[in-house]
DNA sequence: CTCCGCCCATAAGCTTCCGTTAAGCTCCCT
DNA sequence: AGGGAGCTTAACGGAAGCTTATGGGCGGAG
């Protein structure tokens, strides 16, 4: 899951950001409006998290840039006072959500999860797919009963896949949406990673659930074969 | 346990928040409404203690703000007479549990305890977990039978673990919920606390109770490894 | 006032992870 | 069949994250 931070505030990046990154998310931070906007346009994020009080433009204007252009990513808003305006004016600008200042770091990781969640249709917090279960909470996975010991990089490519059974998802995207902007990877990680992957998961049941689309990218299984 | 009192009789600031803090709660010290609602928001709190008579904001305004934006914390009141009124709207406006001035030390303790108790849904005063058990009036912990001595810092990271099994709790939430907002983030002390608090339990028996999930948090359970 | 014990910070040591590299394999096109 | 593009897999080494030991400071007990 990839998500972009679009604050000023040298110190709730530190903070919001290393929480996001601790939680497995790959973080973008953007330090004004017009380069939050631009990363906004030019990235497929699984959600923004956006300050309304920003230099150079404002939040309210990049949201609804955005939502001009017809982009749906699912935004949370950060309004800095109770002010019941500005809240209302964002929510119908079209933010999905709003916190307001000062929230606990608990509850955005919470909503930020929600929208990612939203993102993808999910509700439950597990997905299943033949003998597979993902626990989205606690981050496990079981085959067949058996528990898979994944490392997190693995884990975060299986959960990205499941988010989306029986759809083609291409290597760039999977990289656009596991890794930030600082680590543009110079190498086939994506493959690699999904090697093992799948070797893991061979481990519990020898039936592949991963396959691959050649020149295309790859597909998770939707149901039985 | 984090507790938050709001109040501004500086005697009874020290008095209180002493006695909270000896009981082995950290405690936020609030001062007045604004900065007590504030606080509130802004932390997750097991428990605030709110007296009513407040500067700037009075404590019936904070209590409606925050039950206004869901927050469920557990609130006890102090009232400073013995006005059926206050009380009644106290309650009314989602107070868990009120106190009349002048009250004994020894009973807001014993209050404050219980609500922090329900605030994990724990209704029995121990908790057991495989071969350990925490008595939690006596904070006194054995594991295979043997008591396992515990250091204060020790006992409150294993009590707050073993209200969540099974649960991913992250480093940040565990310093949020052990420490008040003067201690500085530059430093290991959680990893440090834990260390010698694995080893103490490891000394009754070496299994495992508490897992590290890399780069997310602890875990405290029961399973194989 | 002194002593003791707890607690936090620092830092060194260790484990795990992850991107990279590179070599082998498969499929398809010619 | 041959060759090449794309995919798979295993191994390596740097780095990030976790663990543990140690010492100074501070507050409470005597």
């Amino acid at each position: 899951m990839r998500v972009l931070l679009v604050e000023d505030s040298t110190l709730l990046q530190q903070t919001v950001g290393g929480a996001l990154r601790r939680s497995g998310y790959a973080v973008d931070i953007s330090g004004d409006g017009e380069d939050g906007l631009w990363r906004a346009q030019n990235h497929d994020y699984d959600a923004i998290v956006l300050d309304l009080m920003l230099p150079k433009l404002d939040g309210l204007s990049v949201l609804k840039s955005l939502r001009a252009k017809d982009r749906k990513t699912h935004v949370l808003l950060l309004t800095a006072r109770d002010s019941v305006a500005d809240r209302v004016r964002g929510l119908k600008a079209g933010a999905d959500d709003y916190l307001v200042k000062p929230f606990a770091l608990e509850e955005l990781l919470a909503r930020v999860e929600t929208l990612c969640r939203r993102t993808y249709g999910q509700k439950t917090n597990q997905i299943i797919l033949a003998d597979l279960k993902i626990d989205l909470a606690a981050k496990k996975v079981t085959r067949a009963g058996l528990e898979v010991k994944l490392k997190p990089r693995e884990y975060q490519l299986l959960e990205y896949l499941a988010h989306r059974p029986g759809e083609i998802v291409s290597q760039t995207e999977i990289e656009a949406h596991l890794y930030n902007d600082e680590s543009e990877p110079m190498s086939n990680v994506v493959e690699s990673t999904l090697s093992s992957l799948r070797r893991k998961l061979s481990e519990a049941n020898a039936a592949p659930l991963i396959h691959t689309r050649r020149g295309l990218g790859y597909v998770m299984e939707e149901s039985a074969p």
